[in-house]
DNA sequence: CCGCGCGGTGCTCAGATGAGCAGCAGGAGG
DNA sequence: CCTCCTGCTGCTCATCTGAGCACCGCGCGG
């Protein structure tokens, strides 16, 4: 690790080689000719250089997507794809709106005519419904059922139809609502006929596309939806995110609840089978959620914003 | 040129590529087989991440000196060296300084035991002596009378003897003026046995350092030393340089001039024989000048200063 | 004086690489 | 329906490239 003592006239050779090697894309053999070198030498200078920093690489996009991070994030959970959105911190509305496109980007290109869509209901998913692109007739199937949020956008069914339009694929969807006060009524509406057969078509959704939600005030529609006896419950069991309406603790095991059975949607086992779940979520605060989702194994693929993906990573 | 439309999962794929095949080294066929590709589509992908400009490479020194101007420099005019110091505009004092430290470098790099060097005489050849590392036994000749600048730094035998001394070698000196008032003197002057010893050694100089003057007031210690009469002489002769007393039209061919007559100091054709001749010109003021002695052919060598190279390369 | 070690150089040869080409799938148009 | 066209893929083969090795000249110490 001897620094080589080097001069100016060896500085300027070098960087006339590393010019005509990586920018002029000449190959050693000519470099060596044209300067009066043996190849060997031209591949020392060349090292030399890249050692002593004359010769700098950087991978970097200019165009709104951190490479390093969205890297960092697939490698450290094993994930297919992980893209993240290289944004200031926004309004959540901003930072939806940034995410939804990319989401949206994601989704057109690793959409096949083969596949399909599942869609669980979150802002963030109905963002990305608004910018997605003409996809290649892939059917579409709603995730989970209804939640009133008042004054909010787009419902699970409208978001499910607006994707089936620009997909030109068929959309299952049903009417009911995501939770309902008892176990009875919740299973005499999965014996709907429009819900069965949206449920029929989940063991082929190839590809799903969900929030995340932080079991905490403000961080989780379902957990502002539900009863204070609920959230309390939920509590108690360690309950740290839901996906899709599937509860996690925090080292990302799915939680069994009370509540699953009074809830009309997709469940952790089903959810296990969609051989891509892609999540969307956004605000630093849910770093703990995330973690869990991504250590669930439930999750293949993410897109966030900068701010959430460094305090995922922890740094 | 078609712009090709990559999505953010080919972004975040070609940008974990190119970080393990240009930052970790590896090859394409790890790559492929790590990737599940074949070797052509990651060199495909390669491709398209340096044309996209994912992948960026730059070369750049911190140190001090911009190696593009001095490639730039160093092919424009065919030169055997070119090192531009990257500077501000500084006050003459540290402009010197600093380009003596490099022509120091760039003179200990390239010296060998079988070299003969030739010093004229300019403030900034004085600093690059103070700034020299120990040589390895080469002799030094002085090229150029002695300037009596008033306050003024070293000599020219000053200057020869210092560098004689770091390198260990014979020195080559002669105390004589470098302009007399008339041909006859000079001539005696030549036959003086220190002069004639000095002047013996010039065909065996392989290598000699000087200032480069612009035929203007206070841009040229010549022009400042000589009459009235002298400066309108060469004025009307064309005269826009002087290297070591060699007197240069606008086009860089030598001007035949009364005045050398009566001048002690190595001639252009005397010159023309030194295999590299280095100059040291500082402030953008001698860009014409400069130019002048680049398009000469008796120069081998430059080192300068940002400033000034850009306005020679006229950017 | 010789032997030794060391930094620097260029060689060998296997493996990596690029240019160009053929095959194939998908879409447009007859 | 067929056929052409286009874009994409992976192949062949000649060339390029890197790891390791042998050599050379130099300086040092015996």
């Amino acid at each position: 690790m001897a620094e080589d003592h080097v001069g100016p006239a060896g500085i300027v050779l070098s960087a006339s080689i590393a010019r005509r090697y990586y920018l002029d894309g000449r190959s050693k053999v000519e470099i060596a000719d044209e300067f009066g070198l043996s190849r060997f030498k031209v591949a020392r200078l060349l090292d030399a250089a890249r050692r002593s920093g004359l010769v700098r690489i950087e991978i970097r996009h200019e165009g709104g997507i951190d490479v390093d991070l969205s890297v960092r994030l697939r490698d450290r959970y094993g994930l297919q794809h992980a893209v993240v959105v290289d944004t200031p911190d926004d309004d959540d509305a901003s930072l939806r709106g940034h995410l939804g496109r990319a989401a949206a980007g994601l989704l057109a290109e690793v959409v096949t005519p083969d596949d399909v869509l599942g869609l669980a209901w979150a802002r963030a998913v109905s963002a990305m419904a608004e910018a997605l692109p003409p996809l290649p007739g892939t059917p579409v199937v709603q995730l989970t059922g209804v939640l009133s949020v008042p004054g909010g956008p787009d419902t699970s069914v409208d978001v499910v139809r607006g994707v089936a339009r620009a997909s030109g694929g068929t959309a299952y969807v049903f009417y009911a609502p995501f939770t309902v006060p008892d176990a009875a009524t919740a299973a005499a509406l999965r014996r709907q006929p429009e819900v069965a057969r949206a449920f029929a078509q989940l063991p082929h959704v190839t590809r799903a596309v969900a929030g995340v939600g932080l079991w905490a005030p403000g961080q989780s529609t379902l957990y502002d939806a539900v009863s204070e006896e609920d959230r309390a419950a939920l509590d108690r069991l360690g309950v740290v995110a839901d996906v899709s309406g599937v509860f996690l603790s925090a080292d990302g095991e799915p939680v069994a609840t009370g509540l699953a059975d009074r809830m009309i949607g997709i469940g952790a086992e089903q959810l296990r089978q969609i051989p891509e779940v892609l999540v969307l979520p956004y605000g630093t605060a849910k770093a703990p959620a995330v973690r869990a989702a991504l250590r669930s194994g439930l999750v293949g693929g993410i897109v966030t914003h900068t701010a959430l993906a460094h305090a995922v990573l922890g740094d």
